[in-house]
DNA sequence: GTGGTCTAGACCACC
DNA sequence: GTGGTCTAGACCACG
């Protein structure tokens, strides 16, 4: 199975960063399996259309935060993390970039009423977007 | 008058960058009226503890976005923005901030419910906060 | 009977290398006597639960040191090794580990008293542990 | 001034490790005081003959580790570390090394004694040397 | 000047 | 086959 992650070369993002914040979501998500092997480096590599030492460097991070595991001449596996730890970290994740939009918007002098519309304007196309793509449906 | 801006040496958010956001805030919100005198260079930078060349770059940045303007042995000068275009800024640095936070969140599989639940809470505390600052009033 | 070795396949020292001290020690005591047959590489590998080529690596390692011998379609024997050779070899290899350890204790500015106070606590507790496991005499 | 280190680049221990080890020891010991610039990764790598990629990754597992702190466009920095923190690591490093020393030697069927007599005559061997070197007085 | 990212390619250690 | 280390050199972002 190809991991599905798209990176954007032309992103001011670096390259290390999108894949390490994907895999990081499919790890947490739950959607690569605790203890599945992870594709060599070499090949996912070579998926992605980038160097060895950028995949490397992915893995290496990753595993510094306990997401991964590796083992010299068997490969890379992913760590499991508890349901508790799961929930918090997607919560903190998402608070604090809801936090940094309507701090944003404050900031320009925007009401609360306004936030609230664009919110539920966003909502509404994001999850369309989303439930096309995923199939998993969200309330 | 001081101009009102505060920079973390230690974000990892670059100096001028959060120069620049502030600036541009105070310029859109009429804060800083069109055609007022900007500090010098010099005394800028002192104020926030940086480099001249630092806020040289940030007064550079703002005169290619249109919203100052410097005259030779003069000084740098607040260019003023048309309602128009201020809304315009507004809502799509604002919406872009929301889709982003949405986006994150879907991809964490949260449900709508879910953030929109934490988008009201964020809203109180931040309008909280905001309030208890600015004074400006939101509905 | 069983070769009485055990392996952590987590550990960060390779599973090869963890294998080959173990049974060097155990030849060098004594503890498998010179001229036993040892288990065949398929045997082993199953015990340890790693790959036979692991253990055709220790194997032929061990016999690059002397202290196997494989003959073809026989088996994989033990040789002895003098005593004169097996207390240079343990004297050896305990001095090297002692003198790196004082060696760190002095790079991080520990007294003599300090590190002459920790070697007999460990001693203590490490020659709790190896009585109780072991039941060999230590004065 | 220079930073004291020194590398074979002949042992089979990497680069980047013998550097960081040393850095860290100069580091808890407050050889290299908080707050202190460190030499850019440039001039390190030219120093230490390697390539600037080794010393930036050096610099970046002890940024990793909370040791250092680096500002992009600036310089690398020490941070300082508590003494309480600073003693505990010293203590954690060398009974680690102490222990290991210990149990290969029971390993090896050494006797408490035996293992005490090697260890005085390491003690004074190193000492010895280590005065002559730094000066430092070991009790 | 500083550090940050990425490349291509080599060689080694391990299973 | 796997991952681990290191190289030389390029280009960008920052102050």
């Amino acid at each position: 199975m190809r991991i599905p992650i798209h990176v954007s070369p032309d992103s001011p993002e670096p390259m290390y960063h999108q894949i390490e914040n994907q895999l990081r979501s499919l790890i947490w998500n739950g959607q690569l399996a605790a203890g599945s092997l992870m594709p060599s480096i070499r090949e996912l590599a070579q998926d992605l259309a980038c160097s060895v030492i950028t995949i490397r460097r992915v893995y290496q991070d990753l595993e510094g935060e306990g997401l991964l595991r590796t083992k010299q001449g068997t490969g890379t596996f992913v760590v499991g993390v508890s349901e508790e730890k799961r929930s918090g970290y997607q919560m903190e994740t998402v608070v604090k970039a809801l936090e940094d939009a309507v701090r944003t918007g404050f900031r320009l002098q925007c009401t609360s009423e306004q936030l609230r519309q664009w919110f539920e304007q966003v909502l509404a196309e994001q999850g369309a977007a989303d439930a096309g793509k995923g199939g998993a449906e969200h309330a």
